[in-house]
DNA sequence: ATTGAAACTTGATCGTT
DNA sequence: AACGATCAAGTTTCAAT
């Protein structure tokens, strides 16, 4: 992992649909060569194709409840209960978050009738002993892509540190 | 918007790195109305080519903060202190939620004494009263696209629902 | 590890139904 | 709107450095 890299993953992110011409043209870098490096980017496991975005709201999943599940503490009781979160139907991300033994749940539903019947399915788990849920009134920014967070000398500084 | 459309939407989810070759060959649809579809879908907003997930642990973004941030009402603020958010380096998700004036705020940082500086930005936006942060001890999930985090029956229902 | 050039695959277009 | 045939374009491989 190196400057060159970084300048192939930031390319990567700038544009929209990338492929090894594009960001070839964009850097300067002949496509043989980024081909070879994105190949060994996904090798490592630092990047995966992961086509197409979709616009929630197009499709009537727009509805999004962020939800605190507190557990009770007992050994393994993280992973149980995480995992458990995970696999319900429209959860999109969960957090083991510091402090309380507690989890941020993100999910996504088509409709507000759903919500009781999402909740309950939390509320049942084993170890679970309070859920507070919150609905998004709107959703100013999800960026896929992190990586556009960042300005590129924050990456570079973040990627480059631990070699 | 059809049954037909959410056939391909669920083959180009569920492979890794979807092509009109690769879903007409799941599908058994020919490749060229594959083509004809996913076009006419980007067309519509629905779905944007968006390559390439990243996985944040091996370039040290992986410090994860959620915070709650409580803002005073005013007209119009909700917009501006969200935009300021979303503006800050490191801020991924900005979600304006139901209740009291607040936002739920989701954030990565390189490492951990960024963490100070960042809730200094939160706590300098105008409007904002008072911020109270999480740190995230694992990521137990976290599905770039949320499509895969909903049975097929669901999705239709969903879909087809309001035309 | 890099790259120019060759070989091959496939995405995109077009014309017909 | 669907799709078979065609072609231009891009991806991938390879050999030399």
């Amino acid at each position: 992992m190196d400057d060159r890299d970084i300048e192939i993953l930031n390319a990567v992110f700038e544009l929209e649909d990338p492929s090894p011409k594009e960001v070839g043209d964009v850097t300067g870098i002949p496509k043989s060569t980024v081909h070879y490096r994105l190949k060994k980017l996904r090798e490592d496991g630092i990047i995966k194709n992961d086509l197409f975005a979709v616009d929630l709201e197009k499709i009537n999943l727009d509805l999004t409840i962020i939800t605190e599940v507190d557990a009770q503490y007992r050994e393994g009781y993280h992973k149980d209960v995480g995992n458990a979160l995970s696999t319900i139907e429209g959860v999109n991300q969960v957090y083991f978050t510091m402090g309380d033994t507690d989890f941020i749940v993100i999910a996504h539903l088509p409709s507000r009738d759903k919500v009781e019947e999402l909740i309950e399915q939390y509320e049942v788990i084993e170890g679970v002993e309070r859920t507070s849920s919150k609905f998004v009134i709107s959703t100013i920014k999800n960026e896929p892509h992190p990586l556009r967070d960042f300005t590129l000398e924050t990456l570079r500084e973040s990627i480059l540190s631990d070699e």
